[in-house]
RNA sequence: GUGGGUGUAGCUCAGUUGGUCAGAGCGUCGGAUUGUGGUUCCGAAGGUCGUCGGUUCAAGCCCGAUCAUCCACCCCA
């Protein structure tokens, strides 16, 4: 045999089967954004290099994928580099990849979001609200539920500071996870609070070594995340005071007096605490989402201001989360456009796949939709069909024709694979008395009926 | 980038201390059943045991390297 063929790591192929499955998760995720009145947006694979690099931290930049430059790259590339490179002596990888490529495939939906509303700023009526549903690719290493190439389904609103935005989008997840049937907990924490953190321990200026190393708290438990602060440099003057985040417990309205008391000097933690408290009064009953405030939620710092969001599966094995979001007040700054506020969440639509197959909260009807298949007994009978088949097309059936006058075992085994419920049969027998026989493949059972009645046959 | 596990038929996997060890189930295809699938019975095709090298009289099994893949860390959807 030749060398087998493959795909890279970390992609995959989509079956019928899991496309059908798929498709039901991008459908109940887009219905409900449009029902927000977001709009549908796409941008390119690629994007150029300088857009992307410098927005994702430097773990990120590592992580993208880059596209060699068409023609001869090696020509562009500078003497000393070359020269560096036959004397043996190494390059920064950052350096020769930016003389070898000049694009890049998206690392996320976020960065192009934000590139093109400041392109397109002067066309664009604002507050602007979009969602996009594409593949995002990430040079990472592939685990469970981590993959290189991935669809994030995002709905972001920029151009407005109003907190209402947040709260739409907490009631958009519980839709969405209602829609799916899946038991979900939307944690949300403020950035500001963070910040506050960090001033009230002291060192303000530590906040992201701090948050970082508080983020894995229920992962590596307090000793652990205090000896990671100590690591990054950050007193025990300063852990000490933070502990009263550890004794933290209970719903928002039992944390909120501990917090309003531990962060009562932060003029800036006060403001989060009240930001948070509008989200939670005005979001109402929620049916499949659970609201938690999370003081140890931290993602996304390098862009996000004010909430943060992530979304985790109260169900299945995953523990990961499937969706994440939040608030940045400069994200387009980068781009020359400034004071332009906007907040967004993105749906891990490939980690909800999984959760949902694992846990069977698929429904059960995304089979096939062909609903008959007429069985091929020659050429005659087979163009007697195209009449009838357009018919119950046009009465809005999926209907299909085998097309080859194979032996009959091998059209119904056809039918049986591809779960379609009904054959019509139409021989020398049928085609002479101008009726056609309807076999009903789940109970095995057949009638003749009228060429006319066929509709009827099949409801 | 760091640390582990696993590579045997299309798929899921057995294979004992090196010595009939090239196997099973499922799937596929053919037949029983030339106008009837899903159930049943019979049969067939399909593998240089990831790759290269080493040890040995003898390697699927032991050793080394390499590649692939999975899991964990980092980070993230």
């Amino acid at each position: 045999m030749a060398t087998k063929p493959s795909i890279p790591k970390g992609t995959r192929d989509f079956s019928p089967e899991e496309m059908l499955r798929r498709k039901y998760i991008f459908r109940t995720i887009e219905d409900v954004f449009q029902r927000y009145g977001y709009l549908p947006l796409e941008t390119p694979a690629m994007e150029n290099l300088n857009t992307l690099t410098g927005k994702y931290g430097e773990e990120g930049d590592r992580l993208i994928f880059k596209v060699l430059n068409s023609g001869d790259a090696w020509k562009e590339v500078s003497d000393d580099v070359k020269a560096q490179l036959k004397a043996g002596e190494e390059v920064h990888p950052g350096k020769l990849a930016a003389q070898l490529s000049d694009k890049a495939l998206r690392y996320d939906l976020t960065v192009p979001f934000a590139r093109y509303v400041v392109q397109h700023q002067n066309e664009i009526t604002f507050p602007f609200k979009r969602y996009q549903i594409q593949p995002v690719w990430r040079a990472d290493r592939p685990q469970k539920g981590r993959y290189r190439e991935f669809y994030q389904c995002d709905a972001d609103v920029i151009g407005s500071t109003s907190l209402l935005s947040e709260i739409e989008l907490v009631q958009l997840f519980d839709d969405v996870f209602t829609a799916l049937g899946l038991q979900v907990a939307v944690k949300i924490n403020d950035r500001k609070v963070l910040s506050g953190i960090a001033a009230i321990s002291g060192q303000p200026e530590k906040v992201v070594d701090l948050v970082t190393a508080i983020d894995k708290l229920d992962k590596i438990g307090r000793e652990k995340v205090e000896d990671e602060m100590r690591a990054k440099g950050i007193t025990d003057e300063a852990i000490a005071r933070i502990a009263p985040l550890f004794a933290l417990s209970g719903t928002w309205t039992e944390q909120r007096p501990q917090l309003e008391q531990w962060l009562a000097a932060s003029p800036i933690a006060q403001q989060g605490l009240k930001d948070l408290d509008t989200v939670f009064n005005a979001v109402g009953a929620m049916r499949n989402a659970r609201l938690e405030f999370d003081p140890t939620l931290a993602r996304g710092l390098d862009y996000y201001t004010g909430a943060i969001f992530e979304v985790k599966a109260l169900e299945g094995t995953l523990g990961s989360s499937i969706c994440g979001g939040g608030r940045y007040d400069d994200l387009t700054g980068i781009f020359g456009l400034k004071h332009m506020s906007g907040v967004g969440i993105s749906f891990g639509a490939d980690r909800i796949y999984d959760v949902l197959l694992e846990t069977g909260k698929f429904p059960a009807a995304l089979g096939g939709s062909t609903r008959v298949l007429f069985a091929n007994f020659g050429e005659a009978e087979a163009l007697h069909c195209l009449a009838l088949l357009r018919q119950v097309r046009t009465a809005g059936l999926a209907a299909e024709l085998y097309p080859d006058a194979a032996k009959m075992g091998k059209q119904f085994s056809y039918a049986d694979a591809k779960g379609i419920p009904y054959v019509a049969i139409i021989g020398e027998n049928e085609l002479k008395q101008g009726i056609v026989t309807v076999k009903d493949m789940k109970s095995g059972e057949q009638k003749a009926v009228k060429q006319e009645d066929l509709l009827a046959a099949l409801a």
